[in-house]
Order: structure tokens, then C-alpha cells, then sequence
DNA sequence: TTGCAAATGTGAGCGATGCTCATATTTGTT
DNA sequence: AACAAATATGAGCATCGCTCACATTTGCAA
């Protein structure tokens, strides 16, 4: 699991999220504790079927340190979101800081759904957290802001290869891209796997014919490309 | 709203979806209530806040009556759901149906979403059921059984224009489109109405060049056409 | 019209669950 | 040793989906 196995070089807890911010050791000890307890039954039963009582009896604690935490059940799944975005964010901006042209990032691109495929594919709990997504609106606005900063990266090193594109189209399109990219990997690891392995490629192919023809409007590559635009 | 404006020419409930099938003429009147009432809680609140108890007060029964027909709450979400997946379908099915070259295939995708866009920004209850859709196991099936049948409509126009294309590819390829096409719908929504412009003439760009490029592995008009086989 | 079975209606209340709060215990400091 | 701040506790509250035993209405045959 991506979570567990590197505690101490993931963002702390975001404050925000938290209900009290632990001081002493032993609390800040709950709290991870907690945090691997609940991972532990979503990925037994689903964040949904999990209890908070589980997790305080899993956890070895009562109810009530368990909300002295996290000040309801939503945090908890919404601060497991949050460190596996930041995985996400290092991922997708080591690859394109390496792009300086457009092959590049259509090879970026392509290895970096396939690394969030198999990120998807190892992890059921982070799989459950982002279907859990729709039912919290706190959770859902993470998700988007998640789209949101990697379609920034992107529409910078996109807007670096095709300067006569207005900015805002760009951007609209970086952030659609990687929206649909979650979305992708969301319906591909729900059906059997030689056809989420045909989705992955379709959609990597779909989206290199839009850095092959320069840009979100397309480019002189494009045949029809006057139409388009029309 | 498109369901009150002609719930004549809807198809009736899903059997599976009724406890118990209404006999006598008051009872399907009273199960259009319930309908009807939930549709306005929904637009009201949402259906995460909309309490049973709260439809069957505003439709004038009570909590027994409700469960007589409907036999959980997802229930009544999901009755609303395959009613307007139902209308969906009958839009897809007419556009695709008269496509018979890629240009056209090409020219109906556009206003088939454009016709989409329109829907989800007029319906802000289809809206929050997709929403609520995730928690939902079973509402999620439903989705994507929509997603497969509108994608096996545009799998058969686009093999018959693309013919030595695998099947299998297309019909991932068009799943795939069908599904993201849905996303990018909810996205589309969910941000202000100049963004949700952009994102949408985005997905259009982007899916038209599938066809325009021949089929969804790129044709002789894709410029990288080999590379991206490889 | 009457009688009767089937269909439909009712709402008190059960069970489950997220969460609170008054109180008890532990920790760090002087 | 004393004390305040931090932390821990769990009985119990509030909410909500849903059930079930019983009442009422409807359609229909005699």
C-alpha cells in the first residue's frame, strides 16, 4: 500500500481537517493509527459499510478519541484522499517537468495513465475513497482541485508548445483531460481486465491525437480543422 | 422538466423496482406522486438530504404507503434515473440512426452532446442523481449499462464505417466515450457556464478527432499513426 | 344491496449509526 | 507534590431508514 509504506515523506494532515491538532506524541501516534485502522476496513468492507465504532475498537480506542480527531466520518476518508493525491501530484509532475516537446508529453502522458493505472489497479482503497467521492462535497471539490493542479501542469507545458492558443482554452481542456482521466481509470478498473486495458488505450489514444494535432483546437495536422473550428 | 412534461409517453417503472405492482388505478396515480414529490425534494435539497419522511408528507401518505410501492429509498432514485436515461436513449438512437458516412457521424456526436449539455444544465435533479450515483451500487450499474447501450449504437455505425478495425476496440473505445461523455457533462455543470462552454466544445474536439482520424486507432489521416500503433 | 377477499393505507416504534458531552485519566511542567 | 492542559471514555442522544400488525377501502360476485 502506497500510504503505509512511506508515512514520513507524505504532507502532513491538513489542519483543516482535523478537529484538534495533536501536541504530544502519543496522540499524533492515534492519529495515524486511526488513519491505517480505517484503511484497513475500506479495504475490507468499503468506506461506506465502515463503522466508526470499527475503527475506535480496531484502533484500540474509544468513540469519543476517536471525534477528538476527526470530526466526522467524512474527514477521515477525505485526509486518506488528500495524501493519495499528493502521490498523484509528484507523479504527474516529475514526468512533464521533463517535456520540452510535443512528443515528449504525448510519451509523458502515455506513462503517466499507465503508472495511475496500476496505482488504481493495486489500490482498492483508493479506488473506494474516489467512488465514495460524489456522496461528500467537501471530497468531490479535493478531487476537482486535484484535476485542477494537474491541468495546470499541463497547460503550462502545453501552452509552452502551442503559444497561439488562447490560455483559457488550454487550460479548459488540460483540466477536462485529466478529469476524464480519473474518470477513465475509474470505469477501467471496474470491468474485467482486458477490456479496462482496452479503455486505458483508447483513452491515451484519444488524448495523444489531441497533442499530435498541436493543441486543444487542433492544429495544421488536423485535416479538418477548419471545420472544427467553425 | 422532462419527466412531468410527458410522463405519458415514459416507459412505466422498472418491475424489479416496485414491491409491489399497483393494481388499482389509485395507487399508480399515488406512485407518480411519489415520484413527483421526490423530484421536487431533490431539486429542493438534493437527494442525500431528502427524507423519506419528507415525501411521504408532501405527497399526502404515509411512511407505510411510501414502502408499499417502493421498497428502499435508492429505489425511488433509481426509478427517476432509468426514466431520464430512457429519454437519453431515444435522443442517441435517433441521431445515430441516420448517420451513414464518418462526416455525419461526426456532425451528430456534436449536437448529441451539445443536446446533452442543454439537459444537464436544464435538470438540476438528473444532475444530482448522477451525483448521488456512486454510493449507489446499483445506480451505478445503471449508468453504465447506459454508457454500453448508447456506446453499442455508436459501435455499430463506426464499424460499419471503419470495417478493418477489431471489434472488441471499438466497442471499448465507444464505452469509453459514451461514459466520459457523462463526465464531462457533470463537470461541464458543475463550474461556471463560460468554463462549462469550453469543456464541452473540448470533449467534442477531442472525440471528433477519434473519427476524423478513421476510427478509434487512428486512421491514414492521423499523422503518428504508426507510432501510436506501435 | 350485501358480503367478502384482495388491495391498499397507517403510524408507532425498532434497530442502526453518527456523534456529543460531562466526567475521568494521563502527561508535562514547575 | 501540585496543578493545568491535554487526552480518554462511553453512556446516551438524535436522526433516519424501514417493518409490521392492524385498519380501511376497493372491486366484484352472489
Amino acid at each position: 500500500m502506497i500510504l503505509s509504506a512511506s508515512p514520513a515523506t507524505l504532507p502532513t494532515d491538513d489542519e483543516t481537517a482535523l478537529r484538534r491538532t495533536p501536541s504530544q506524541k502519543r496522540s499524533r501516534e492515534r492519529v495515524e493509527q486511526i488513519l491505517a485502522c480505517a484503511t484497513a476496513l475500506i479495504q475490507e468492507k468499503g468506506s461506506d459499510a465502515m463503522r466508526m465504532s470499527e475503527v475506535a475498537e480496531k484502533a484500540g480506542i474509544s468513540i469519543g478519541s476517536l471525534y477528538q480527531y476527526f470530526p466526522d466520518k467524512a474527514a477521515i476518508v477525505r485526509t486518506l484522499a488528500e495524501r493519495y493525491n499528493a502521490v498523484c501530484n509528484e507523479c504527474i509532475a516529475a514526468e512533464l517537468a521533463k517535456v520540452t516537446s510535443i512528443a515528449e508529453l504525448r510519451d509523458a502522458f502515455s506513462l503517466l495513465f499507465d503508472i495511475y493505472y496500476d496505482m488504481f489497479l493495486a489500490e482498492p482503497v483508493m479506488r473506494d475513497i474516489w467512488s465514495a467521492m460524489q456522496a461528500d462535497k467537501a471530497l468531490r471539490e479535493i478531487d476537482l482541485a486535484q484535476s485542477r493542479a494537474g491541468g495546470k501542469l499541463l497547460a503550462d507545458v502545453w501552452a509552452r508548445l502551442v503559444p497561439d492558443t488562447p490560455r483559457e482554452e488550454i487550460d479548459s481542456a488540460a483540466f477536462l483531460i485529466m478529469h476524464l482521466g480519473d474518470c477513465t481509470m475509474r470505469l477501467a478498473v471496474s470491468v474485467d481486465r482486458a477490456e479496462g486495458d482496452r479503455i486505458v488505450e483508447a483513452f491515451k489514444r484519444m488524448t495523444i491525437k489531441d497533442f499530435v494535432a498541436d493543441g486543444p483546437r487542433g492544429g495544421a495536422g488536423s485535416i479538418d480543422n477548419a471545420m472544427t473550428r467553425s
